[in-house]
DNA sequence: CTGATAGTTGAAGTCAACTTCAAGTCAAGC
DNA sequence: GCTTGACTTGAAGTTGACTTCAACTATCAG
């Protein structure tokens, strides 16, 4: 293993737990940059590992990749990101938890009232309700992760 | 407006709120039958309005389809269905949405220690921890519905 | 009977976030 | 210098839940 403090994708997928594979998407979306050895190679900058863990925890909330590019995009350039710019960035994520929480409570109090009923009535139950929450979402979304579903299948 | 008790595709769409092209997915996908007019036309009985109510909510919980289709297939045919039958078939969507919360209660509790300290490690911090809950996806799953998150993107 | 409106089909497209593949190149320890 | 393992690329494939399309056909009010 050599002993620069530059990393190889390999490293930095060991690291992070992403796949090289999705650590070189990123890189065309945008999201991550590396420095290329004579030969082609990539070579990341140590503080590469704290961006990836940015990046999981932004997905772990719930953002898209375009987002997180968004957000990543306001951190500023010329120096290395500081702790307060990363909280900064990762404060608004509480509210969107709370929201995301409140809706799954609403959620599971309306089959409450429901599961009693067993009415599932299209115009009176809340719980089935168009408007609700499983309704526009856009196409190829699927609801919830399969990481929160699997232990129940 | 005809007058007999079977609904035609455009009247089952605007009553369950799901797209026209959404209830011919769902026949194919097994979850729904219609029968047909002499010239090819579906023709819903009235209570596909309630097993439609039955997979919105299950999709609002986060079921995939091929779930919802096994649940419907516990339903007994011979008979239309129950309260009971579709109380019994939603009794264990609870625990399920118990969980969900649960492990998004955890997801925020973990950010709000970590927005104090701006770390974000990917050794020490739950909040990013490859093993919490974004990680191991399915490739293709989005992580949360765009419902829940279009109101603070 | 006619014309507007609503319905039919299979095939292909969409979206997000990646993964997989084939065919080849680089880096480094011995 | 050679071998081995890690790396490179663009293109295409995957998944789930649909939607869109083009080219027709059926139904029904008047």
């Amino acid at each position: 293993m050599r002993t620069t403090d530059l990393l190889t994708v390999g490293e930095v997928a060991h690291r992070s737990g992403f796949a090289p594979s999705a650590l070189r998407f990123y890189e065309r979306q945008g999201l991550l940059h590396a420095t290329r050895t004579s030969g082609g190679q990539r070579r990341y900058q140590r503080n590469v590992l704290r961006r990836l863990a940015f990046i999981r925890a932004a997905r772990n909330v719930g953002l898209r990749l375009d987002e997180v590019a968004a957000a990543l995009a306001t951190l500023p350039d010329g120096r290395t990101p500081t702790k307060d710019d990363w909280s900064r960035l990762s404060r608004s994520w509480r509210h969107r938890l709370d929201d995301e929480i409140a809706a799954l409570t609403r959620l599971r109090d309306g089959l409450e009232s429901c599961i009693g009923c067993g009415c599932l009535s299209l115009r009176t139950c809340a719980f089935s309700n168009p408007d609700d929450i499983g309704a526009k979402r856009g196409p190829g979304a699927a609801f919830l992760p399969a990481a929160l579903t699997k232990d129940r299948g």
